[in-house]
DNA sequence: AATGAATGAGAATTCATTCAT
DNA sequence: AATGAATGAATTCTCATTCAT
């Protein structure tokens, strides 16, 4: 039997591309992610068939990875707030350790590279975040609209909360606590020690 | 470059240069943008050194235009939502006047051809608006926070906002008018009827 | 105005390339042939969109030059088999001044590069040749057999006649003048000194 | 090259390199003859050291396969005229039974991957047919010209014949006995019924 | 100033061949 | 012997930019 493919190769090409993404947008050349990620110019090809597909499994996998984060440790037991709470920090800890895989999804996911195939499918991974969500949808002010809105708008504010305090790294921490709580008014939650759910507390 | 012959062509570039980013990246060829513009390939080198250049350009147009349409008929004496709800409306409808223009900007800010000094250079024009919101930052509950987190987290809004509303054109006015809503409650004010200071009303 | 496109160098393109694929086959690259032609590689591409388009035109081109050197001169008022001697020792005339046109020619008719649209077009041009070979197709042993047939043999061993009188150049005279008294049997011809119709002499 | 394990591996890379290259041309990959052959990509280089092996083999085999077909069933003791027939349907029929081998013969033989050294290989086994045609060309009026050109000369009229036969599939019977007919008068015999040498019969 | 042909440095991809398994 | 992943040179074609007209 001939070598089998690696998974590390694997991981090692969507590991190159997205840190050549973070640094030099989309338009970067193929063999450079090659050789950063340690491997001959053609062996890519086998395992992305094109550029295209590379780019659509990056956005996949951080996507994934993102998601993952999220949900390890959840506790689905706390309050709403609580649970709110996990997702808003451990997401901004996600940036925080690799800020190059946000400004990867950055770049693809207002690019149209990125099929909506894969953006659908990676949708369907959030659906569990989602589902975390919902009942913040479905009391309180926000009630009135759509499900996937809360998200959506959660997902915004957590982009410019981070990119905001990438720019002031002192401020970082208020930053980022300053920002949830933006958020949670925005759900139409009182300031910590109030609530949507007093009871529920 | 020397005064231009025809500020006309100048801004028909600009103009295909957005529609052009809209539909297919940055990557766009300049030859294709010049022919959309209606001029020969060479002359397009004439109204703007580089590609680069005219990327940049572009964000700075956009960004412009942008804040000339908030600032258009702002209402400076009336109360503090009132004049949040100027900009979210009139951002809004700038959006929905042109969805291509939206796209681009999407593409441009994400992007490193855009220097930071153009980055700069359009913000000092956002300062307006920043000014205007400033009071909601320097009162309320996010008077903590660093002066432009608010106008940051308001275009975060927005996007989303716009971002969302287009993808269920029927109940448009209901998202928007929640988003604001959701916005003015991250800012520390009241649903309508209520606001930050009922006295300076 | 900018430079007009030179026909000159679109006919050093494809004289280049009939030389490179007389020499290397239809796989030279095009870099290649433009080197050959003595322009830059993407110059090629702005005189024919792709290889294949240049392919296909060099097949016209020769097909079409081959045409014309049997049409000039043509004895049309001579009798049957005068004519058939003009195309025949014509049409080894012009291989002969440039084998290489030949060879490429070869290459190219086996070829599934030169779409059935080329081969129609160029068939087209043979219409003439073929007109005034009809005659031979008309009467004699061949009327039973369909029009077109008679050139397509007439083609065919004036290839094998060429192919074998190269390699023999000493001889070269002798084949050629035997390889038409052969062709005219075929044709029911006697041989010189009779004809197919002696009355028409 | 040690003995080879599976003759049958290398006659299913010879069929299917035969049919590649009568659907694709002489580029096809090396890789896609593997596939249909049914083995890895790399086996076909224990059967070929190279490409260019494979090709010559293929040539090889093909004219040695359509030897054989001729040779199968020769009438030795029947008049100039039946050998000639014999040969003629022999080889059309080899040719109807599968197209895809004269159509890969037919890219090989303009091609220069095929060898000098192979061509005069197959040459020789096409010799014995060369022999039998010998007579042909000894005595009638193709007397003068160099042997080989006989067969040179039937085998481009077979060329044209199958061609022209292949086009217009209903009078296939038709115009496959003509072309005999037509060779048969190019030898210097008549019709049937006449002959070269009627005392030979 | 305007034009668009010319340029040539890349770009993505292919492919014959090698080689670890 | 067989496999197919790995290789990297070579290929076609694109495109920002220059420049003759």
């Amino acid at each position: 039997m001939a070598r089998l493919r690696s998974p590390e190769k694997r991981v090692a090409i969507l590991e190159a591309a997205t840190a050549e993404i973070a640094e030099g947008g989309l338009g970067v050349a193929t063999a450079k992610i090659a050789r950063r990620a340690g491997i001959a110019e053609g062996t890519l090809f086998t395992y992305f068939a094109s550029k295209d597909e590379l780019l659509n499994a990056v956005y996949m996998e951080l996507k994934t990875e993102a998601y993952a984060r999220i949900h390890h440790g959840f506790p689905i037991h706390s309050s709403l707030e609580q649970r709110a709470r996990h997702i808003w920090f451990r997401y901004i800890s996600w940036v925080a350790d690799a800020p190059a895989k946000r400004k990867a999804v950055a770049q693809l996911s207002v690019s149209e590279v990125v099929t909506s195939a894969t953006r659908a499918k990676a949708a369907k991974g959030w659906d569990g975040v989602e589902r975390m969500l919902s009942e913040l949808g479905e009391q309180g002010p926000l009630r009135a609209l759509p499900t996937g809105y809360v998200s959506a708008l959660m997902l915004a504010m957590l982009e410019a909360t981070m990119e905001y305090a990438a720019r002031k790294p002192r401020q970082k921490d208020q930053i980022v606590e300053g920002g949830f709580a933006a958020f949670w008014r925005a759900c139409g939650g009182q300031a910590a020690g109030g609530g949507i759910h007093p009871r529920n507390k």
